[in-house]
DNA sequence: CATGAATGAGCCTTCATTCAT
DNA sequence: TATGAATGAAGGCTCATTCAT
């Protein structure tokens, strides 16, 4: 038979992941309760039964949904640190870029959205986001640029603090993009936001003997 | 006041007020679409059929609750126009820490945290907000980075961006309250956040000449 | 007003016990799984909603029918204790004919079969049946029976098989009823059954001295 | 057997015996409604797909079930019947001892309890157990006792209704072990119990000169 | 024949909304 | 106005049945 040949029930395997895609996309537009799973099934191309072969709730779906995204970036805010032992600008140039192309070909955004907006009804996804992600790469950067102040690199400050105003715009950019442009208002360009960011921060944060 | 004047029951006047402000908590709290009627009227002191005294529907609390919020942030965002003609730096100072001060003692945490959640499912309240309040905000802030870049006083660079990468951290910093903060994550201290925020921005964006 | 005026709404204390009425028919008609909560609503006279302003689950209701069929029972046990302290042929022929009465004006019979039917899902219920309610009354007879042994009125022989089979009938009659009449099977008359039974089977019990 | 037969897997024409017989376990523990279909596959060791090549619906492998406890039960009746052409005693000693016998080493039981819990779901079932089993067992030792009765052996009376006190220990027994022995009931011992049974009735039902 | 993934009708349960009081 | 019992439409989940392999 040909290898290529489309069959007309897809393989089991590939279905955990096809309804975790639709799913993804009918939670980030709609929140976990206003989500229907007619509506997850109908776009994962099954019926509403499959989708009970592979979940046992609605629930299950939607922690596999905000599950999936864990573990990609972490494995990239891991890579980070490793890469550079320079200091910090290029460190930080480009670590950003990185996250930036990320967050541009992955659902981060409407995941992120989705973790704001049912953190009081899961908390423990908040947690494990929290702790498995967010903070761990918050941790990251606010570790280098400790380092960077102990080198003389950085003027004085609170690192964690200094960690976030470089993160911000992201975040930022993403829940615009998720929010305010289906809406009409004119996007950010994120690689270009976080470009002039990281210049423009960096140029506040070194001292004077620290830029390049 | 009339001494045969009820004492115990609150005036009816007060009532929409009441709702709205329990509705906004528990929105905040669930989202719209786990919020229950039942518990809005709980906590608002009031029977369920109360509420539809003052509202027609579940969909009229969260707008009104949405749309309160609106009006004395868009006065806000005016007053921050007229009130710095000076240096760039000032202006920024002044706004920044009035917006602080407000974020921390009004629910606008809460209630953005809401719009964004349900924008998919109520565009038109993320239209307003983006049109009345947001984008005004923004566009202040970028019309006086441009004209201190029209001074000299500011790098060349989109005024756009400059206006975002200032507000940034202040969004990230409520998001942060309302989401991880719950689970056990450490609290920024959001005025403690602006003050080394702006001070840091500025000094990157300002020219060599405008430092103070 | 008038005090027999028909109220459009019945008074809420009434609403349990007519649900718990409609449910008892259901069930015993149907049995547990294949009941249907439109169908105990609708013969109780309440909408589907109603049916959980009083109960969590349909299987708090069936266990609010079951349940409320054992405490009158159990009443009646105690009472028939008490009551005759002479010879057994007396408070056999007493007891029966109380029990034979009670039988026919209480829906017991539907309860029964629905203990019986139900006892894999739900052991607990057969439990609470079996210690509180025939156990008791078991137990009761077999007593009476052992007294009499002692004071030589009846031949020796398992005083709780001869409690067994003095009520067996009964038990079987409604089975009956339950099961064969409503297919056309000719009905058994409940009272006549005990009345003959009890002559016959004391008859074989008591020794010659303690026959009357 | 011929060498090349396949050993490991039964040949298909066990299957419907399997499946019937796994369905009765399943049925007679969770009752027809809440029997699954997956569990009776699983405890046939066949596919749910299978159990459909064999039956049509889920009733029809009920009715199988029950059905086929139908006529075995039916040819003992009817051997009863020619057995005995002696005293009563003497017949219904030997039926009885029978019976009980049968019922130890058959799941009468349990298909009994199905019938009398989903008489109301099947009716016809309910309508075939009593034209071809149950009121042609009664009747014929109604008709036993009626010829004893014009031989004088038996006290005047219901014959039909002493056939029902002469069986009901059974049932009942049945039903005890069905229902309450699984939550702890202390058993009955069928066998003494009709044994017991048996000469007590006879004791009470005979005339004077029939006694043995 | 046999499998088990897939289907979809059906039911329990929830909750926004109504309305008699 | 105010109440809260009542309604009934909607949705999550189950499971008998089908069918491509």
């Amino acid at each position: 038979m040909d290898a290529g040949a489309p069959k007309f029930r897809r393989r089991k395997a590939d279905r955990p992941a096809e309804i975790v895609g639709a799913a993804l996309a009918v939670f980030a537009e709609k929140g976990f309760a206003a989500a229907k799973l007619d509506e997850i099934a109908r776009r994962a191309g099954v019926s509403k039964g499959a989708v009970y072969l592979y979940f046992e709730t609605k629930e299950d779906i939607f922690r596999a949904v905000v599950g999936q995204a864990i573990a990609p970036n972490v494995a990239t805010v891991k890579a980070m640190v490793a890469a550079h032992p320079g200091p910090l600008g290029d460190l930080l140039r480009g670590v950003v870029a990185h996250v930036a192309k990320l967050v541009e070909t992955t659902p981060v955004g409407g995941v992120l959205k989705m973790v704001v907006a049912e953190a009081g009804n899961f908390p423990e996804i908040a947690r494990v986001w929290h702790d498995q992600l967010v903070s761990q790469a918050l941790g990251v950067v606010t570790a280098a640029i400790e380092a960077a102040q102990a080198r003389g690199e950085v003027k004085p400050g609170s690192a964690r603090i200094y960690a976030m105003e470089l993160i911000s715009p992201l975040v930022v950019s993403l829940i615009w993009r998720e929010t305010f442009v289906p809406v009409g208002a004119e996007p950010f360009d994120i690689p270009a936001v976080m470009t002039q960011h990281v210049e423009t921060l960096l140029c506040g944060m070194l001292t004077e003997g620290a830029r390049v």
